[in-house]
DNA sequence: CAAAAAAAGGGGCTTTTCCCCCTCCTCAGC
DNA sequence: GCTGAGGAGGGGGAAAAGCCCCTTTTTTTG
């Protein structure tokens, strides 16, 4: 057996077994299990006791995805380190996935030679940055209004995704059982917050910071 | 050697060599090489003679996508099958790219032995079909309007991409260099074929379908 | 060549969106 | 008990979006 076993989690399995059979011709790692979801990874360590030394995890997946299955892992599991494996390499997404706890985030343009690196340097020093992640830890500390980032209440947020919609805010105000003015005033105060200038402006925000879903 | 010879294009390179890999280890086939986007395809095409019997190609990519390059292909080197290989399962994404001369659409969501099997029947018939790419052609016949599928010209594309932006009609209509009125006209066009109602609907369609970039 | 279709532009109208400034109520905290 | 913050609601108006019906020009095609 070799020295260290790890799990790939990704529900392309194209892609997931061609990684397996990459990974399987490193001589210090070998493939424990490839599973398609977070859903099947909880099951999987509800049902084996020997955990493997990493855990590859992509991000978009059905059922479960894997900002939810590392922070299952890390209320569970916290010495298997999560080392995320994904093509999104949007800000937002990458800062969701360490504070979910994973170690390392990868883009799947990488050489595989780089993969191997992260795969070690996780196991060495439990931890793997790129450049693309630093700058993006880099970024969420930008001077921008001192305090607090941009958070939404409860109530702007519900009003924030049916916006994202094709209904009128009169519409909405009635969704959302309050008077058309009221949503005027919530739409006034998203204006300002997200610095936009049109109902546009809000569904670009609400998509590109996954806020709303498709 | 082999019996076949095949090319990857594909922008993620761990994916593309973990394939490679794979398709290694099927004893008709051989990869010969593995390339980065449609524009380096190209190159490869004016610098070897050597041609491989079919391409996997993915469709998102920088510089030169799957789509363009799979025109080139069909005007420049017709006899090379090309086997569209994505993540992409919108219907029009798929539409496009059998338009444009793949011979078959699979998803990396698949199974190592489907893309086998997939890889030789283009080879052997010429052709593959799995079964979400003939719904999605049945689906461009459905007893809709009558004629066309939902096809955008490309100045229709063009005001969508700008509907998706915060900018007025007015602004979209200096951009494209036309009266304000003329704009009114593609938006009543665009709300018709999308069957939308309003604005929101039409940039929530784009996005949808991938016709714009965030 | 003529007919047809597509592209470009317009008039006039209603609805919706956007903007600013104002009131009432409630509840937490000195 | 007063005060201030925040949620809910409103008036009024300008601008943009949406709707229908119409003309002219260019391009395509039988």
């Amino acid at each position: 057996m070799k020295q260290h076993q790890i799990i790939i989690v990704d529900d392309h399995v194209l892609f997931s077994q061609a990684l397996k059979g990459l990974i399987d011709d490193f001589e210090e790692f070998s493939i424990q299990a490839v599973l398609g979801n977070g859903k099947e990874l909880i099951t999987w360590f509800e049902e084996n006791t020997k955990y493997p030394a990493v855990i590859l995890m992509d991000i978009n997946m059905p059922i479960m995805d894997g900002i939810e299955a590392t922070k299952w892992l890390n209320d569970h599991h916290p010495d298997v380190k999560v080392l995320a494996l994904s093509m999104d390499d949007h800000e937002t997404t990458i800062i969701s996935m360490l504070r979910a706890g994973a170690k390392g985030y990868l883009l799947k343009d990488i050489h595989p030679k780089i993969l191997r690196q992260g795969i070690n340097d996780v196991i060495e020093k439990g931890i793997y940055y790129t450049e693309r992640v630093t700058n993006s830890i880099l970024n969420t500390y930008k001077p921008d209004n001192g305090a607090s980032a941009v958070l939404l209440k409860p109530r702007e947020l519900e009003f924030l995704k049916l916006a994202c919609t094709d209904k009128t805010y009169k519409e909405i105000a009635s969704d959302m059982c309050l008077s058309p003015k009221t949503i005027d005033g919530y739409r006034e105060a998203l204006f300002a917050k997200l610095e936009v200038r049109n109902r546009i402006g809000l569904v670009l925000y609400g998509i590109k910071e996954k806020l709303v879903v498709l």
